[in-house]
Order: structure tokens, then C-alpha cells, then sequence
DNA sequence: TTTAAATATTAGAATATTCTAATATAAAAT
DNA sequence: ATTTTATATTAGAATATTCTAATATTTAAA
């Protein structure tokens, strides 16, 4: 079923920019509020915010407030998972071209 | 390092195109040759070279010529591990949202 | 050594994404 | 009630991606 392949993409298109990953690995262990995020991304408030709400409306995470803050969280473990998967083929890769750079 | 980021966004978009995933979920347990790829998906010769090419150039798969063909493959087998851990978030968010759905 | 088969490349229109700047909204504090 | 703080939304220019159609290249077969 092609339709499947499409959601699939949609859902990896997520993962293809480097602040939504940044964010993600900030989401890893605990939950975070907007302003936290700014403040470790140092990044501007409308990027964060159109990034969180891009991953929001795709399912990938969640958001409760709490008074003055609100706070987002990853809504499936599994996300972790496959960005850390991806991030070991990535290294494996590096240290592969290392290898043959070294041969020069 | 933001870098890292920047490198790990070009390989999710990758797998953020729909043909893309269908090709490599053909790879997964074994090579093929372009014209193999083409009757599976149904779709031009143009764009499956296109997309192999793309694919090629950011090391997920690799090719070699055997007689008349050009067989591609996947470089890591991590690669569909990755693709098998976002294809069960997936199916675990649809499987919520039927019950949800089911509610009203 | 010409022809056929397999694959790659190029060009370009249509579409999508990304960031910045400006503005809006909503809850908390005064 | 007003002001402040936290967050969201909008608009739009700059950039990137995707597909189709046309053409080029490379190897094998005749």
C-alpha cells in the first residue's frame, strides 16, 4: 500500500531539519517549556514555536500547561529510538570515510 | 555541536519521500537492479535513477554492475531498522486515533 | 561496428519548506 | 483593569525539492 509510504515520509520529514532534531534530543528525558528550549537552543521564540507546532500537528508531541508555562514532551519513546539509530549509522558512516581518509 | 544536526537532518531526508522508502523497504533483504526496481513500483525510469542517485550520494545505498545491470543495496542494515521503528510509532498513533475515533 | 538495452543526467515548471519580522492571543502579576 | 510574560500566528522572500520530458552514456548483443 503506497498511502502507507506517504504517511511515512510525512512522519520522517520531521526528523529532516536540524532544529526539530535539537529539540527532540532536548525532549529526550523530561518534558521542557517553550522558554527553556529558547534559552538552550538560543534560538528565536517564533522558530521554536512554529517547529513545536509542526510536531504537534504530526503527533510527535504533546503539550500541557502549567501556570505561567507550556510544556512539551515526546509522545512515543520509540522517536528516541529511531533518532538514536539513526545517529549510529551516521557515526558508522564518519568513521568508515575517516578510515579511508587516513589511507591517503 | 549543532553540526551533527545538520548532517543527521540530510539523512532523515532520505527517508522523507515516500518512492524513496518504498526502494529501500525493496532492499531490505536483498539487492536489485534498477530495472527490478522499476516493474516493483511501477514507476519512471527517470525517477528511480534519480532517487538511487540521491540515495547513493548520501551512503545509504550502494551499487555494483553484474553483466547488464546495476544492482543497488543498502549499505547499513541499520537503515531499516531505523525505518521499522518509525513505521511502528506510526502504526501505534493510528491504532490511538481509530480508538479515539471510535469513541464518538 | 551498428543496434539494442539498461541506466544516468539535464532542464525547468510546479510545489514545498525555512527563516525573519511583525502582530496577536492568553494567562499571570500588579 | 492594566501591564507583563509566555506563546502562537501570519506574511512573504529566499531557497530547496519533486516530477516529467528529453537526451546522453555505457555495456552487451547481433
Amino acid at each position: 500500500m503506497k498511502e502507507l509510504y506517504k504517511i511515512h515520509a510525512e512522519m520522517c520529514k520531521v526528523f529532516s531539519n536540524p532544529t526539530r532534531l535539537e529539540i527532540l534530543n532536548l525532549l529526550r528525558y523530561k518534558e521542557m517549556s517553550v522558554t527553556g528550549l529558547i534559552e538552550k537552543t538560543k534560538l528565536s521564540q517564533a522558530n521554536i514555536s512554529q517547529h513545536l507546532s509542526i510536531m504537534k500537528s504530526k503527533g510527535i508531541v504533546a503539550s500541557n500547561r502549567k501556570g505561567k508555562n507550556i510544556y512539551y514532551k515526546l509522545t512515543n519513546p520509540k522517536i528516541i529510538k529511531a533518532f538514536d539509530i539513526i545517529r549510529e549509522v551516521l557515526m558508522e558512516k564518519l568513521k568508515k570515510n575517516e578510515k579511508i581518509a587516513k589511507m591517503w
